[in-house]
DNA sequence: GAGACTATCTATAAGGG
DNA sequence: TCCCTTATAGATAGTCT
């Protein structure tokens, strides 16, 4: 039968309520992930079940789009594009090592998990799911996978503390049409450094709960 | 023609970005208005463009709901286990995919960058900074690498996807601590394998580039 | 930028295991 | 509770205005 049309009214049967929520819930956090992608733009949403749950999306965190919301007209340096150009390049080197170290993590969990799955394998052989991945990117391209990826935040490192020296020529011919977003509309960006260093730490931005 | 599929990417036209963003965010808008209304929930929708322009949404308004949000994160009780263990409850197929898009994006930055710098070095032999970087990874490296990391993305989605079901043999055996923490009472402790918690926790922080 | 138009693509309502 | 399938309602990419 198939999909049928519904009226947008309070669900009153409980059961179906709870689907839809939990349906609709998640389908709302993949189009907010997908704007995110897409666009390159910054998410929160917060949702508080009738029961009084809180299920939380945020990119790249709740908290600090909140404080950005909250700041974005009583920053005192909120007109002062200089100190929008510092906070973020101050940013920029601690999040790169961020990012690149939370990769390696990754990367790392993955090859652990793999080796779990090699034991699982032998007990249960019905648990096919994991064969493909294992055998398409084996245990041993991880692990290379790894190195090469420490060596890429190495590098990366290196090219940012280069770009984060002002008399660089590349930085302003590479690096100023980024800059030049925050400088547009001073009034609506990055307020001070501790709300640049709150985007920076690493958080949850998604929430799963139960109903 | 209509409709085309699109990979979700970020979006480098410009004026496609635009129109694509302001049609989105529509929908996510309209999306999160039909959950309030079906399922009689409280939701707040905050979005910061690339330019900082901030777009909301809120039922019954988002000020409301953000004051609720920080006092259940801010409140006497949120360093109790309970607080930690919804904190931990953030694994989600989403989130991982949305990190892992972001690294393969900012791999092909690094690569284009590797494209610019080599440019750059025919025009001044001075540049020499990058020289040691590449040589030791290079351009076809890179390449390699994000490919691989598009199978890493597969693989951790496929992983992240039978984790997220509880009655699989494989999470119950070799992942149980994470689900301890979804079905443990508050009362609780935390008791978890590190390394799943990184992966859990970890969250990019959002970047526009490495500048 | 904001609408209108379609052809498609995606989300999801229903139902079943 | 979770997952799967199916049919269909709804969202939206591409295009033009």
């Amino acid at each position: 039968m198939g999909r049928q049309k519904i009226k947008i009214e309070k669900i009153e049967v409980k059961n179906h309520l709870q689907v839809t929520f939990s349906k609709r819930r998640s389908g709302l956090f993949k189009k907010a992930s997908e704007l995110c992608t897409l666009c390159g733009v910054e998410i929160a949403i917060i949702v508080f079940s009738p029961a009084g749950k809180v299920f939380s999306f945020g990119h790249p965190n709740v908290e600090s789009i909140i404080d950005r919301f909250l700041a974005r007209s009583t920053g005192p340096n909120s007109h002062d594009p200089f100190h929008l150009v510092e906070a973020q390049r101050n940013a920029s080197v601690r999040e790169l090592n961020l990012q690149l170290g939370q990769i390696l993590n990754e990367v790392e969990v993955e090859r652990k998990r793999g080796d779990n799955l090699d034991n699982m394998r032998k007990t249960n052989e019905s648990h096919y799911w994991w064969e493909a991945p294992v055998s398409k990117l084996g245990l041993e391209e991880l692990e290379q996978l790894r190195d090469a990826m420490e060596d890429l935040k190495k590098n990366v490192t290196q090219h940012a503390n280069k770009l984060m020296n002002p008399s660089s020529m590349f930085v302003s011919n590479l690096a100023g049409g980024v800059f030049d977003q925050y400088e547009s509309k001073p009034s609506h960006g990055i307020v001070s450094s501790s709300h640049v260093n709150a985007a920076v730490n690493s958080n949850f931005g998604y929430c799963h709960g139960f109903f």
